[in-house]
DNA sequence: TTTTATTTTTAGACAAAGCTAAAAAAATAT
DNA sequence: ATATTTTTTTAGCTTTGTCTAAAAATAAAA
């Protein structure tokens, strides 16, 4: 299995969790930010090892090996995110990169052990879950804050934009996982929001609103 | 630089700390596992970027350049094997292959992070030295414990050759960094040692001696 | 000092993963 | 239902790092 092999199978996989059905040549194009004609030829290899399903014109989607095989390349890459965080006060806004490249390190034993080594947790800095030794996600209800009504208060517990950007705002606005948040009002025109968060009293617009996740208390 | 390259490097600062002058091709060769002119193409790309002096035939030697990088790949490669033994508990043996991997991560703040956090060893499990961050080295005097004579007492602080093989060798006879190691008999015939550990008698071979570093205290 | 052997380099090919440009299929619009 | 647009695939080329086989340079031996 190459890093390339490796790269596409991972965002398969993150896009099929999020538009489910098939995937198309032209948003794994983009993803990976390369060219169409290159994708395909990637899906003919990946096909020819029994990692995905692939008809031509027909889009794509993951076997059940290729689903076991992306489900542990992101479970390394978000055990390595734990640990750049948790272990050596990395950011959360600094990890994604350098993830990137740690998940593709080949050792079973190396990833259990950091497993272990860091308590077994069953989420990342951003919230998402991470999958156990078997590929087990444990699934949590999640809601988006931009679903709660007026009054409804949540706390936070995740981000669905993990970009550096996104998460600067956050630390900006004293918004982490664990926050208490209040929906204070709702602005019909712009579905902006102003909520409640440490006390303080903020606006958010509904972009903001739609990339957190929340659970209601 | 890529994965290739930065393995090239360190083959070659390697060998020029073994053997030190001008390294030839064939020597590159029979470390990498290569063949002597895909040695040739690698050494025109790292002569093209200053990273080696090369001069047909002649064989070649680093630049200062090429040098610092050797030795960062080198600092990484013995920081991240402290990590696997210190944190991780993996056995002195396991530790190469994955270090292997794991020295060609990209990420000045990351390996820092990580020194800081192992407590900035300045020697790796194999007490082979760390280079700093500038890459110096903490020179340590070693002799090999076949230059002791009888009689002598020496502190075991390191192995010449750390293939697994050799380590676990070691560890069947009770040999760790810090062992007190006293030459009781020496075997003019075939150079074999009589020696004491752990109160008890071993003999051990030349090949052995040969391969394990004292400091006489 | 020739001859022989060894080492190193060159030349030409190949696989992986990418690209461009053009062809083919599918989806949309008229 | 046909025409147009978009998406996907094919064909052929590039780069990186490897290889084999042959040529050139150096080293060793007679």
């Amino acid at each position: 299995m190459t890093f390339s092999e490796e790269n596409y199978l991972k965002t398969i996989y993150h896009l099929t969790t999020v538009l489910d059905g098939e995937v198309s040549t032209n948003a794994i194009a983009e993803k990976i930010e390369t060219k169409a004609s290159s994708v395909t030829d990637m899906l003919k290899k990946l096909a020819e090892k029994e990692l995905v399903n692939y008809k031509k014109y027909q889009g794509v989607s993951l076997t059940d090996k290729g689903k076991l095989t992306a489900k542990m390349i992101v479970r390394k890459h978000r055990l390595w995110e734990v640990f750049l965080v948790d272990k050596l006060n990395f950011a959360w806004d600094e990890v994604h990169d350098i993830a990137e490249q740690l998940e593709h390190i080949k050792s079973e034993k190396l990833i259990n052990k950091l497993d272990d080594f860091l308590g077994n947790p069953t989420k990342d800095p951003h919230g998402d879950e991470i999958p156990d030794v078997n590929g087990k996600i444990l699934k949590i209800e999640k809601l988006l804050l931009s679903e709660l009504e007026e009054s409804q208060v949540g706390i936070c517990i995740g981000v669905k934009d993990s970009s550096a950007q996104f998460l600067k705002y956050l630390d900006k606005n004293k918004i982490t996982l664990g926050s208490k948040i209040e929906v204070v009002n709702k602005e019909e025109f712009d579905l902006s929001l102003k909520i409640q968060v440490e006390g303080k009293v903020v606006t958010i617009s509904s972009m903001i609103a739609n990339n957190l996740y929340v659970k209601i208390i």
